[in-house]
DNA sequence: TGTACATCAGTGAACGCGCGTTCACTGATGTAC
DNA sequence: TGTACATCAGTGAACGCGCGTTCACTGATGTAC
């Protein structure tokens, strides 16, 4: 049954893209390998195949959703409209396509190291691009404030069981970041 | 064996208590009811005498948690003063006696009805008292961003594995809030 | 190019363990007379 | 106020289950000659 080295490759990066999106969908510590080797469409034996423990799937998993994730910020055609996005109902709604760090940040304040940093990775190029390409120490500074204003405002809108409270906070964070670009 | 009446009543608030600690150290899912009950000195067997299911437990959690900051925060002498304890070193480096939004804030997103209404609840109330006594429709706005901003900041401070950058997330958080009231 | 053998991706059973929940039991507390 | 009995807070064993991880095995792929 031994398969192709890149057929091994693309099951590899098919258990990291099904990790990714189980993360963000259900929790990191509330999804089992099991469960995820299955969307994955394998038993979950072969897991220690590719990866040496659950803590390196974290990590690895984290980095391919904010790459994602900041590749999609970057096809915006202006820096607003990729904040629109972010602080959209849609992106509110849809957490296992949409940031990490506002979907399991929480739990990745608990992980290991390694997803420790692939997160502060993924939050320095957020900021990064935020700040935009001048990139001034006062722009970034600004833009590290803005990144956790988007970050909160996410997360308490998919908290909150009051829908019209829900809206609020992503418009009125929108509005205000928008406000202070100009 | 039977306890008093108001014993029991003792007991109870005590699960409660260590509850919110151990939930907001170490992660809603990730704390089992046998270390709960430990950490307030029974065993495990007396849990479901004083609650129907851990969800139930977690949701009166999260209420005496968010009382408990809220308190916390009517103490201060200026909203400046909280805002800053709110946005510390100290505070980061202490989840279990911190703001739960922010310690738990994304397995929140994912507990049930009661748990995410009693966060709700507390978010209403944190917001009302950023917005102050006067409390105009505008004041109420602003602080629902800064709300997002505070608990975002400290999110983020607690992820980062980078100790200047968590101080730095901090500090603007900080800066940008105050700028913003005056 | 063809053959012989080593490698190893994936399977499926099994490991020990802790999970949330249930239950029979104990004995002090509360209640009824 | 004293006695008889019902209540029920807390104990500790047990329930079925899924967890992360390990392992013997299979057989196609890769390698060496």
């Amino acid at each position: 049954m031994r398969k192709s080295r890149e057929e091994a490759a693309q099951t590899r990066r098919r258990i990291v893209e099904a990790a990714s999106c189980e993360f963000r969908k259900n929790g990191i510590v509330a999804t089992g390998l099991n469960d995820l080797m299955k969307a994955a469409g394998l038993t979950h034996g072969g897991f220690y195949k590719h990866f040496a423990s659950k803590d390196q799937l974290v990590a690895e998993a984290t980095t391919a959703a904010l790459d994602a994730l900041l590749e999609g910020m970057a096809d915006h055609p202006t820096m607003g409209a990729a904040v629109a996005a972010y602080l959209s109902t849609r992106h509110r709604d849809n957490p296992a396509s949409g940031c990490p760090l506002a979907a399991i940040g929480s739990e990745l304040s608990r992980s290991d190291r390694k997803a420790r940093e692939a997160a502060t990775a993924g939050l320095v190029r957020l900021v990064d691009i935020l700040a935009g390409k001048a990139g001034t120490a006062e722009a970034r500074r600004r833009a590290l404030v803005a990144a956790a204003t988007m970050i909160g405002a996410v997360t308490l809108s998919r908290m909150v069981t009051d829908p019209e409270l829900s809206a609020e906070i992503l418009r009125e964070a929108e509005k205000s970041l928008m406000a202070a670009r100009s």
